[in-house]
Order: structure tokens, then C-alpha cells, then sequence
DNA sequence: TAACAGTTTGAAACCGATTTCAATCAAGGA
DNA sequence: TCCTTGATTGAAATCGGTTTCAAACTGTTA
């Protein structure tokens, strides 16, 4: 505002060089003659020249900006996922930009005509509900790498934990704890990664000849309240169980606090495994046993592949896989 | 890239107007006869027309893009501060963009370049340890919110808590419930909310007559494993104390943790008070007594503060007062 | 020494909007 | 009816880069 911005043409005339030569030097797009790239290195030390980034998108297309589109910002792992990204694309000389999709298809269109609106190079989708259709039509108009989420015939450009695995090894986890009578506080019904957990919650138990009983199933939210509401109803009506296996570590939580106001004791009583590894959960009383999602690492791992998927260069995804850590809150069933 | 955009051009020709006057229309800038007006419009609506960010930016030298400079991304606190800003501001048109400065003074200038390297037309700045002076050559350049700290003569573009009198009235409330021997928990030793809260404990003791004892505070990092630390090494010294002042919810999860390791009851041994009221607060066992920062209000509340500071209206910051969220981990002194 | 291929270079077109400036047009006043 | 004023309009300049194209220069080869 101030002062006006030194600009290309400044830089050619105090280097006694063309504009053009200037930009070569910028960009390293054609080889310049040593001592005139030194002198317009120069002169822009000097002048302190900063390109101004709208000219360089209005004539190359490209905008160095990286669209980041979330869901419901809040939720402890898709936070954890975005941190991930945050942390990794300054680096590369991208910047990202988000725009929330709250979960809903209508919202996510929207929220990603914003983002190409803003001529995003790239778009990182994390989480979402938009069909397939809809994201084919997406990747028409820009690379798109998707996080938490798995997609028939998106290879490499879905970054996902085979949570069907990690819901199996959960409830195994209990299983060869001695616990036969395994509540499971699921999430969202229609969730992807909640319908997938629940399906690994049955097969462990089907593989270690228990009977599935929907009977010790709730469905959950996510959220802490649903941990806490699922307890009681099973209180209430007098379900037997000695451990329980919830959907992520906030249902968890409402989980252990209700059976806390019960005097219900975990682990001597009850078991409970949560889900995600939350920061809090490893300072719980008893801290918590759950399943670790490398939410990070996925944020990570997905800013990288997308400036890979820009450059055209290959690459390959981590394998990205569930682990439990195991702390205190289950135990042997005595 | 498949297909070409429509530009302002092919608007003009299809409507039988001249390209100004369909700026016109897009800005209102000038009236417009309203027949063109509707052939434009008509226009826009049948070729899809998005105008270009870049060209946009170019011209008019507005981005519609506003900077958000965060800290270590990942602190509950300051996670939901930034959850308010991202809900904000897409309603305004603008799209936020972020970049961390990581508390430190280098990265944060580092950040800020960034950030005004891509045109934003607005800083908001969340925490920072910016000297006044670096502050001040940043606000010459780009109007600046900065939430979460106060800062001399900035007036209302300083959105922030008084985190002395919180300190003081977390403190008050374990005074009121009879304790003496309190311990604080503080946040990290040169940190301006950290330094304000055990002020506000300092001066809450001594408005109760109850002598400040430097043995009973530490500093602590504002993590969980603070809380675990601090609070055994008073156990290990034998100190006395029947409460506990933590500086942040995460470090009082830490002192539970230590004490329920102890085998020592909270409330009954011992109250604990912890301070920012994040989610998982309401479901620890007990449930934490807290201070609560409204974190996503004051986002919101900046983010709309910055809206009005870019259209130079007149705007006044709302009051944002400590409230204690009294739970379970506090009681009577028995 | 002339011809030729390969490098470097600068002029000018271009990206897609906004904005200035002068021209045009319609309405109201003398 | 003619002139003034104010409202609309379009042509052209501008923003600050990238990119195309042809010219200029280099060093080889015949």
C-alpha cells in the first residue's frame, strides 16, 4: 500500500537485462549467461523483489495454493489429519487453503467450487460423502488426493487405514483378554470407517466362535454424550458385558464416565478399547487402550503425494497400518 | 484445463455489452441500465461464469483472502480459536489461509512474509511472541487482528482474555471452598497467559491472607505429561496441599493421572481446577471443574472484527469474561 | 572464410479482470 | 428549440508477470 512493490520491470532495468531474461532467471526456465543471472540476482537482493503472486497465476495458471477440504473441523482425528498437511506443505512452497464440507454433499460441492474458484493446483479432500460421480467430476478439473477414505478404482490417490483390520484387531485385543461379552459403541451408522469397524468387530468375534449379538450394539455419534448414553441404556436394561469396544476414544471417555458415576471400576470390572489415540487419551484414568490411527502421518503422507501428483512425478503411498496401544484400561476378564 | 474458461469477454459479447459494463454488473460499481444488466446477468448465469481470482487480484489489488497465523497447530486452545475463524469466514466471501509461526519470532516473520506474499488482505494473528515493534511494521502494511494476547495501544484490534482476573477467580474458587495449601500448575515460564494466571493466583492468596509460597508453584509446558510431573515431584518433596490450580486442561489430566496412580481421590483427597474447557474436559472421571475460554467465540468474533476492519466500518470487539465451569473435581475442603 | 547449428536474448503478445477517460444519450431548464 | 447537467457506456490503459517468436551471437565444421 505504502510504498509501491518492486515489480519484474524494476528488476530488468537496474540489471540492465529485459523483463524476459528476468523471469528466466526467476523460474530457471532457459539457461541465462552467468554474469547477467548474477546481476539480476542482485538487483533483486537489493530492491528486495517479491513476484507478485496474482500476475505470475494470471499468466503461467498455476497458483501454488493447495485446496484442503475438511469435514466437521473438531473431530480429533480429522483435526490431527489437517495438522498433518498444515505442518507439511509450507515446506514445499504451497500453501494450503480450506473450506469445510460439514459432511454434506451439497456443502461439499460448494465448498469446492470455492476452492477451485481459487484456482487451487491441487485439492486434498479429507474425509467426505460425495458419491463417486461427483468426485469424478472434480478430478476432471484438478488432481485430487483423498484422506480417510477408500474408493474402488482410486488407487493411489486414497489414503485410508484399512478400518475394517483395525476394528478386528480391537476386538480381538479383548477377545484374548477372556472377554466374550464385548459391548460395541459404533459410530455414525452410514459412516464409512463406522461400518467397517462394526464389520470387524463381528468377524473377530465369529472367527473366535462367538455369536453375534446385536443386542450389545449401539450406534453411536462420535461424540462423548453417545459414549455416555450407550452405557446407561445397556445398564438399564441389564445387558451383561465385560468389556467394551467404542468407535473413537470420545465415545470411550463418555464410556468410562458413565460407568465411573456406576462404580463400576475399569479395568478390575469393565475393559474398555477406544479408538484414534487421541493426545488425552494416554492421560485418562486408567489411560486408555486404544487404537492408534497415525492421523499425522496421514496428513503428511497426503500433502506429499499431492505435490508429487502436480509435479507428475510417481510416488507411492505409505502403507499406513492401525497398531494398538495398549495401556491400562483392559485387562485379563477374571 | 479441459475446456477453456469463460471470461468477462465472451460474458460482454454473448449480452452485446462492452467488458466495463459487465464489470459493472459484477461489482455494482456504476449503474448499469437495467435491461443490460439482465442480459448480463442472464449471460453469467448460461455460461457458468466465475471470474478469475487472479485477474481479479491483479487489477484491483484485493485478494479476498485473509492470513491466519497460528502457533504450534495442535493446542486445544488455540485449535478452537482457529475452528471459529474457519466457520466465519467463508459466510464473508473470503477464504482464510493459513501458516504456523510456531511461537517463535523468526518462523512468525518467516510466516507473515508468506502470508502477505500472497496478497492477503488481512492478518488475523492467534498467539505469537512478535515484539511490538515487528508487530508494528506488519500493521503498516496489512490491516492486523491478533487474538489470545494484549498488546499496549492496539485497542480493538486485540482480542483476548484477562487472564489475570481467570487466574484469580479459578483461585477464588478453590479459596471460597476452604483450601489454603493450592498448588499451581503454571503454563510455560515466559508466556504472557502463563505469566497472567499465576499472577491472578498470586493475588487471589493474598486477598485471602494466604501467604504466597513459591514451593508450591511449577511450571509446567502445558502438556499432559506437565501435570504427571509436577504433580509427583511435589508427592516426592512431601509437600501439603488439598488443591490444585492448573494453567491448562491437558496438564490437569496429567496431575490426575499422577495422583489416581497414588491411588489419591479427586475431589475427596484433593480438588483440581483446570482452565480452557476443552471438549473432553466434561467427560473426565470426575469431570473436570474448569475455566472456560470462549476459544471458538473469540475466533469468530476476530474474524468478523477483521471483515469490518478491511471495509473500514466500524466495529467494537465483544466482551469476552472467563466463566468457571464447575464440575466434579472441586469440592469443600473436608 | 562461409555456412550452420545451438545458445542467449529482447520485443511483444497474452493472461482476465478493473478503472480511467472521454463520448454518447436522455431529461430538465431557459 | 437549444443548452446544461447527469447518467450510461465503451475504448483503451493498466496490473505484473510468462511465453512465443524471431533476431543476435557463439563456436564448429567444411
Amino acid at each position: 500500500m505504502t510504498k509501491k512493490n518492486t515489480t519484474i520491470t524494476d528488476i530488468a532495468k537496474r540489471a540492465n537485462v529485459s523483463k524476459s531474461t528476468v523471469s528466466r532467471v526467476i523460474n530457471n526456465s532457459t539457461p541465462v549467461n552467468p554474469a547477467k543471472r548474477e546481476a539480476v540476482l542482485a538487483a533483486m537482493k537489493e530492491l528486495n523483489f517479491e513476484p507478485n503472486i496474482f500476475a505470475r497465476g494470471l499468466a503461467s495458471g498455476q497458483s501454488k495454493t493447495i485446496g484442503v477440504m475438511t469435514q466437521n473441523i473438531g473431530s480429533p482425528f480429522y483435526d490431527a489429519i489437517s495438522q498433518g498437511i498444515l505442518a507439511t506443505l509450507p515446506e514445499t512452497g504451497y500453501s494450503p487453503i480450506f473450506a469445510d464440507g460439514r459432511w454434506r454433499p451439497e456443502t461439499s460441492i460448494a465448498a469446492a467450487e470455492t476452492l477451485l474458484g481459487r484456482m487451487v493446483d491441487g485439492l486434498i479432500i479429507v474425509g467426505s460423502r460425495l458419491n463417486e460421480e461427483d468426485l469424478g467430476k472434480l478430478t476432471d478439473r484438478v488432481p485430487i488426493v483423498i484422506v480417510g477414505r477408500e474408493i474402488n478404482g482410486w488407487g493411489n490417490r486414497c489414503l485410508y487405514l484399512d478400518n475394517e483390520r483395525a476394528g478386528f484387531e480391537a476386538t480381538r485385543h479383548l477377545i484374548n483378554l477372556g472377554h466374550e461379552r464385548i459391548i460395541h459403541i459404533a459410530g455414525i451408522k452410514d459412516h464409512q470407517d463406522a461400518i467397517r469397524r462394526k464389520a470387524g468387530y463381528r468377524r473377530a468375534l465369529e472367527e473366535a466362535n462367538i455369536a453375534y449379538d446385536p443386542e450389545l450394539v449401539f450406534d453411536g455419534e462420535f461424540d462423548g454424550n453417545s459414549g455416555v448414553i450407550a452405557v446407561n441404556s445397556f445398564l438399564a436394561k441389564g445387558t451383561k458385558f465385560s468389556a467394551i469396544f467404542a468407535a473413537n476414544d470420545m465415545m470411550a471417555f463418555g464410556a468410562r464416565l458413565a460407568l465411573y458415576r456406576r462404580g463400576i471400576r475399569v479395568p478390575e470390572d469393565i475393559s474398555i478399547i477406544g479408538f484414534d489415540d487421541q493426545a488425552e487419551s494416554a492421560f485418562m484414568t486408567p489411560p486408555l487402550t486404544t487404537v492408534r490411527q497415525p492421523a499425522n502421518e496421514m496428513g503428511v503422507a497426503a500433502a506429499d503425494a499431492m505435490i508429487k501428483l502436480i509435479a507428475e512425478e510417481e510416488y507411492t503411498l505409505p502403507k499406513l497400518s492401525p497398531s494398538i496401544a495398549v495401556r491400562e484400561s483392559t485387562r485379563m476378564r477374571t
